[in-house]
DNA sequence: ACCTGAACACCGTTCAAGT
DNA sequence: ACCTGAACACCGTTCAAGT
């Protein structure tokens, strides 16, 4: 009986649950209140201990993204190729989107941490596997970019409408002045006194919308065969 | 003669100036050297008087945004849809790739500077002018996403290979053992004991090939006479 | 009325003093 | 030998005192 209850909380401190920690802090107050200090008094001890167990704030937010991509779900066996990378993309997507700020931090590591290797290594293994090029491969990887972990980053939020009728009526009268083709997509299909703007689009099927583009691209890339000796894809003539 | 020898660089500060200073400031030291007192020590002033003209810091960022997009050139005339948008996405890829900076304050933006609006409504319009549906404008748009600036997240740049060749040779063994995919795609057409790994790959291909895959597919999407109201672009099943 | 130095409330990290 | 409080060199921003 080692921890007595003479003791109650006295869990040494490791590198696992300080990452733990950091994690639970940054989704609940978000990123921007994750500072060494803030994470330290959260786990009752001095800042300074916290540089035990990580060298130093990059390494920290480092363990933070190993933490993250840890979550997503394995490749499922037996599915092609289109389906597999489809699944598992989708899978990393639901992975960021219960941690808001892990796309801000992931896109801000200057290196990979090896879970991440490993994600990046799992997913070409897929394109491999079903019968992609080298080539192919390589090029594939580069144009899905960051949408390999689910999120790609979206154009400016637009700000939320007034409430008043007769300010909302001025403000779109003026913006559909200066921007009449935001205005006119903003609006389409909310004839009914709503409208899209501020009150936000289905961000999954924007998502899915890009990807399977993209992913149908790579399938008809893969099936002529093509190869980056030749031109990119949309440069080759006819004939 | 207001501006006299007795007062030589007595120049009034002004919003344009500080702007100014602030982008040469982050080209020349990296944005994270950009800071309030920094950039007013650069101009000569105490760091109160910044504020004058910017009411903080994010109103900063926001305006250095602003520069850098009005250095994107303005729509070609005559071009049909997907050249002129090719173009336009080039050439804000050459005003951020001057200012490297410039994808990382961007995607840090909560809100879109007049000038942003006016590009991404601009691009909108040369859809519309394509004879885009509204519905499909919008979607596509958002695939596009960040790829509007002329760039993508990119992957994590793998690390520069030792020099010494043994060191090297033992590292690409490690590797290839956890990473099968990553060393066999790196190494691929590099053999003339050179390798990609860290030698980094051609930016400028890798953007353009994403690119031309969307931008055929939206094409493919519009002679279709695609709408959201059936399904994605990957899961219409034959007939 | 205008400007600005000092101050406030933070940061990440170092380091020497205390146990 | 280990731990940690104080300190260092910064931040962005506020505010009252000085001209």
């Amino acid at each position: 009986m080692t921890e007595s209850a003479t003791a109650p909380r006295r869990v040494p401190l490791d590198r696992e649950r300080v990452l733990r920690a950091a994690v639970a802090l940054a989704d609940g107050l978000g990123i921007e209140a994750l500072s060494m200090r803030n994470l330290a008094e959260r786990l009752g001890v001095v800042p300074m201990a916290l540089y035990k167990h990580v060298a130093n704030k990059e390494e920290l937010l480092d363990g933070m993204v190993e933490v993250i991509v840890g979550e997503i779900d394995p490749p499922a066996p037996g599915a092609d190729w289109k389906r597999a990378i489809r699944q598992r993309i989708l899978s990393a997507r639901q992975a960021l989107l219960r941690h808001r700020w892990a796309s801000q931090v992931i896109e801000s590591r200057t290196h990979a941490p090896p879970v991440v290797l490993e994600y990046m290594d799992s997913l070409m293994g897929t394109f491999r596997a079903g019968g992609f090029s080298v080539d192919l491969t390589h090029h594939v990887m580069h144009a899905l970019g960051s949408r390999i972990w689910g999120f790609t980053q979206e154009v400016f939020p637009t700000p939320l409408p007034p409430a008043d009728p007769e300010a909302r009526a001025a403000m779109f009268g003026q913006l559909a002045a200066r921007y009449p083709h935001i205005i006119e997509v903003a609006t389409a299909g909310y004839h009914d006194g709503q409208s899209a703007v501020g009150s936000g689009c289905d961000d999954q099927f924007e998502f899915e919308f890009a990807l399977d583009v993209l992913l149908d691209g790579f399938e008809r890339l893969h099936r002529q065969g093509w190869n980056s000796a030749e031109r990119r894809p949309g440069t080759r003539t006819a004939g």
